[in-house]
RNA sequence: GAUUCUGUAGCUCAGCUGGUAGAGCAUAACACUUUUAAUGUUGGGGUCCUGGGUUCGAGUCCCAGCAGGAUCACCA
């Protein structure tokens, strides 16, 4: 589409005070429009009187993207010789009758070039000299046809033929630059307005993008792998009335209909198996968990996990799976199996290391604790510097000192197995070895990546462990397992041999993107709300007499509660709204000087 | 939760022992037909996070709060 020009007769006057009226204020915004803003607003009413529809409804029919034409142009240079492209404009440089731009779509970015007498060429010069020059802004979205060659400087750009407005951008974006060498200046990179803001993060800084496409590429690769293995996907309730399957501290919510409290899910596990007791040979999901625990650049309140469950299977078959798994992964998203994470080349192909528990903290600190009772482990923790809590058990104990002295040490792939009974209720004891459960956990890089079992289907077993975490919460460990009847009368009609596993994958993309902070991984962060500043409605201030076209302006003076205004010395206020009405232009009656003066009474 | 750092223009940041708030980019105006961190000239733009306190005087010092970062603690 292009433009329908007329000839620019309207009169520049333009009532933006309407637009400040509906602007909404929260957090640590502006009270009111800043001058861009305003100017923003001014070129969008300018446009409409133009007969530019801001915002027009109709398809935009792309057929080239930035990075395709610079991959590809080179070489098949007769293949762009008519695009068709759609992006933001991110930089201008305009010299007289001739501009470039930079214009980013979904791929990257490339220069465009517009000459006036190109994109006008009849007597009327409106699109190039005030539409592009001074209606159109560094965020807009516009499509432009045209046909692609090489300046004299050498740059692939596109030379355009036909402009034409997609959308407006009321909101100036932050303006990242890049010089010849790729040094970036002004770069955007507050945490805080990072993740408040992904939109503007991604959008001026596209780098981020490719975290986000090699997550999407984690999952999708996992999930077909499972497929082509036979195993099926799954959904199952994230709304629980009881919270099992890991030891954590819940979400609470409320059904109404139902009155009663029901949980977010922390884990889907005894769900999972249920489906294997109904006779599902694989099942899988991936979903999000929700935990009630501190936040840190480890831990969001929702974090995506992964479970799957094999029927017939044990631990040991587990360990190959997920190697074959993540090096399929790995290979997806970077090519090759190793992976540069901070200073460490990690190898994801098989087969991992493995080493028992025991074995780890014999290694990492010369103590054998696999003889040791609950004495003699909190003996040892306070030898070793770690402190502990009467609610903690002797499988607690264990893990700690395991935390303390090994985790770090664990950077290449490595399999930990054998954990004792007393921390992990769900699994299955040990084939061969007294007090140990069929367990183990993957670590990489100095951080647990997954979690595996040879799944407990002994119900009778299973019950006396779950009664085991009710003794631990009973001594005030909050995290313990609650009892789930339903789970246990599933066990009850009999589960086969399984094998079960367990992959944080916010964790893995970390360790796959060479992030080292959850957030960056994540969309959409978790954060504190923004500061909600207090604000009179525009009824407050029209009920004591003032015009409702100048609330906003007196919002914008820092009035944001009648009282405030009723504070203020009443003559200055009085000349500073004539200050105001002839800084911001605005072509509305000013009040009386009674009728100021009536506002304070 | 503890310690610590940070919060100043749309963005990135200066701001000295307390004395009328600065720069670059963005933005506005003018010039300019192949620039590329375009350039030149001239303007406008601020609740110095919020609230108290000290002071003749606070962006600056003190206290409290809010938000964020880092480290630690908690946490499969």
């Amino acid at each position: 589409m292009t433009f329908f020009l007329i000839k620019q007769t309207i009169s520049l006057r333009i009532s933006h005070i309407s637009y400040l009226k509906k602007s909404y204020f929260c957090g640590n915004m502006s009270i009111a429009l800043s001058e861009q803003e305003i100017l923003r607003r001014e070129s969008l009413q300018q446009l409409r009187a133009l007969g530019i529809n801001p915002y027009p409804a109709e398809e935009y029919k792309v057929t080239a993207w930035a990075q395709d034409i610079t991959d590809n142009f080179e070489r098949f240079p007769d293949s762009y010789k008519n695009v068709t492209m759609a992006g933001r404009i991110m930089s201008r440089r305009i010299m007289g009758s001739a501009s470039f731009a930079e214009l980013q779509d979904s791929t990257g970015r490339i220069q465009i070039y517009l000459k006036r007498d190109d994109i006008c060429p009849g007597e009327d010069k409106t699109l190039y000299n005030t539409v592009f020059k001074k209606l159109m802004d560094l965020g807009d979205y516009v499509g432009v046809k045209g046909f692609v060659f090489f300046t004299q400087t050498g740059e692939i750009s596109v030379h355009v033929q036909e402009l034409a407005l997609l959308s407006k951008s009321l909101k100036p974006l932050p303006v990242v630059r890049r010089d010849d060498e790729g040094n970036i200046y002004d770069a955007f990179t507050d945490p805080e307005l990072r993740y408040r803001q992904r939109y503007v993060d991604l959008t001026v800084n596209p780098g981020y993008k490719q975290i986000f496409i090699a997550r999407s590429k984690v999952i999708s690769s996992m999930r077909e792998y499972f497929i082509k293995q036979g195993w099926m996907e799954v959904e199952t309730p994230i709304l629980q009335p009881v919270h099992g399957g890991a030891a954590a501290r819940p979400f609470v919510t409320h059904h109404n209909a139902l009155d009663m409290p029901l949980f977010l899910r922390i884990a889907n596990e005894l769900y999972l198996k249920r489906l294997i007791v109904a006779g599902f040979d694989g099942v899988f999901e991936f979903g999000k968990m929700f935990r009630n625990e501190g936040m840190d650049r480890t831990h969001n309140p929702e974090f995506t996990g992964l479970e799957i469950y094999v029927a017939y299977k044990d631990y040991i078959w587990m360990m190959a799976m997920v190697e074959e798994c993540l090096e399929t992964v790995a290979r997806v998203v970077h090519g090759i199996p190793v992976v540069q994470v901070g200073g460490n080349e990690i190898n994801f192909a098989g087969p991992y290391e493995k080493l028992s528990m025991y074995d780890s903290i014999r290694k990492y600190t010369d103590i054998d604790v696999s003889g040791m009772d609950e004495d003699a482990l909190r003996l040892t923790c306070g030898y070793l510097g770690i402190e502990v809590t009467e609610s903690m058990g002797k499988g607690k104990l264990v893990d700690e000192i395991f935390s303390a002295k090994v985790e770090a040490n664990l950077i290449q792939p490595t399999y930990i197995t054998d954990y004792p009974i007393e921390m992990t209720p769900l699994a299955k004891k040990h084939r061969a070895k007294e007090g140990l459960v069929e367990r183990f956990e993957l670590f990489v890089n100095g951080k647990e990546i997954a979690n595996a079992y040879s799944e407990l289907n002994d119900p009778i077993d299973q019950r006396e462990r779950l009664e085991e975490q009710l003794i631990l919460a009973g001594r005030g460990d909050d995290e313990a397992m609650a009892m789930d009847d339903d789970f246990l009368r599933a066990l009850e009609y009999g589960m086969p041999p399984t094998s079960g596993l367990g992959i944080g994958i916010d964790r893995l993309v970390m360790l796959l993107t060479n992030q080292h902070t959850i957030q960056e991984v994540l969309f959409f962060p978790q954060m504190r709300p923004e500061k909600k500043v207090k604000t009179a409605t525009t009824d407050d201030f029209i009920n004591i007499g003032v015009p409702a076209e100048w609330v906003p302006v007196l919002n914008k003076m820092g009035f944001n509660t009648v009282e405030e205004l009723k504070a203020a010395n009443p003559n200055k206020v009085f000349n500073d709204l004539g200050g105001m009405r002839k800084k911001l232009k605005l072509e509305i009656v000013m009040p009386a000087k009674e009728v100021v003066m009536a506002w304070f009474e």
